[in-house]
DNA sequence: TTACCTGGTTACCTCAAGGAAACCACCATG
DNA sequence: CATGGTGGTTTCCTTGAGGTAACCAGGTAA
C-alpha cells in the first residue's frame, strides 16, 4: 500500500530525496529565500559552484516548481530567480538541516577524530 | 564572522552536508530510528543498496558517531546497528525531508510533466 | 575597433562513486 | 561433502557527475 515507500528501489520518492540531495541545490535554495537574485549575483554568492553547475542547478529546480525564472529585456539582459510558494516549505525543511550541520558539525568532526585515533592504535 | 558559513567553499559544514546528502545515508538512519537492526537485514530492508555501499555507509555512520555497532559471538557472528543519540536528531531532521518528499512527490511531478511540455511545443 | 557586461550552452576530459562479483572464515545443516 | 547463512573486504570496471574553457548574441563604454 505504501505507494510512496522510498524503501522499494523504484520508488519516486527516491528521485525526490536525489533532487534534494543535492549539495548546491541546497545553497541556491538557502539564497533565494532572502529573496529573489540574479544569475551572476547568484554565482558569486556559493563560493565554488561552476556556471555549468549553477545553470544545471537551476534549471532543474525550475523544473521542479521550486524556483521561478524572469528575464527582462535591460541593457545586458537580467535573469531574477526567485523562490516559489513550494520551495519555499522545502528551504524551510533544508533550512533545517543546515542549521543542524552547523549545530552538531564539531561534534561530529571530534568524533571522527576519536574513531580515526581509535582505529589506528586497534590492532 | 561566521566560521561556519557554508557559502564559503573551505567551510566544514560543506562536508557535514555532503554526508547527510546521501541517499543511503539517509535511508539507513531512516530504518534504525526504529530500533538495532543486523546488517543483512537492512540489506534486505533497502532494496537496491549494494553490499559495499551498505559497508561502507555505516562505517561513515559510525565513524561520524551518528550509528553504533555492536558485535555478538554468536554461532554465525551477528552484528547490530543502532542509533545513537546524535543520530537520533540528525534522523529527526532527516525524516522531515522524508516526509516533504512524499508529500510533495505529486506535485513535483506534476511540475515536472508540465516544465517538459511547456519546453517541447515552445519554438 | 576592441573589450566587457549580461546569461547561458556546449564540447571535452578526468576522476571518483558505486555496482558486480569473487573471496574470506566459521559453523550448521542436509 | 557441499551448500548456505553470518558480516564483511577487495578488485575490477563502467558510467556519469562535474570541472574547464571556449563560444554565443547583443549592447555599451573606452
Amino acid at each position: 500500500m505504501n505507494i510512496a515507500n522510498p524503501y522499494s528501489s523504484n520508488c519516486p520518492t527516491r528521485k525526490v530525496l536525489d533532487r534534494v540531495a543535492d549539495k548546491w541545490a541546497v545553497l541556491v535554495l538557502g539564497l533565494l529565500i532572502e529573496g529573489p537574485i540574479r544569475f551572476n549575483r547568484l554565482r558569486r554568492a556559493v563560493e565554488g559552484i561552476s556556471q555549468k553547475m549553477l545553470s544545471q542547478t537551476l534549471k532543474s529546480l525550475e523544473r521542479d516548481g521550486l524556483v521561478s525564472r524572469k528575464a527582462f529585456a535591460t541593457v545586458p539582459v537580467t535573469v531574477e530567480y526567485a523562490i516559489t510558494p513550494l520551495g519555499q516549505t522545502l528551504a524551510a525543511t533544508l533550512d533545517a538541516l543546515r542549521v543542524w550541520a552547523e549545530t552538531h558539525m564539531e561534534e561530529v568532526t571530534a568524533n571522527q577524530q576519536r574513531y580515526d585515533a581509535g582505529a589506528k592504535s586497534d590492532a
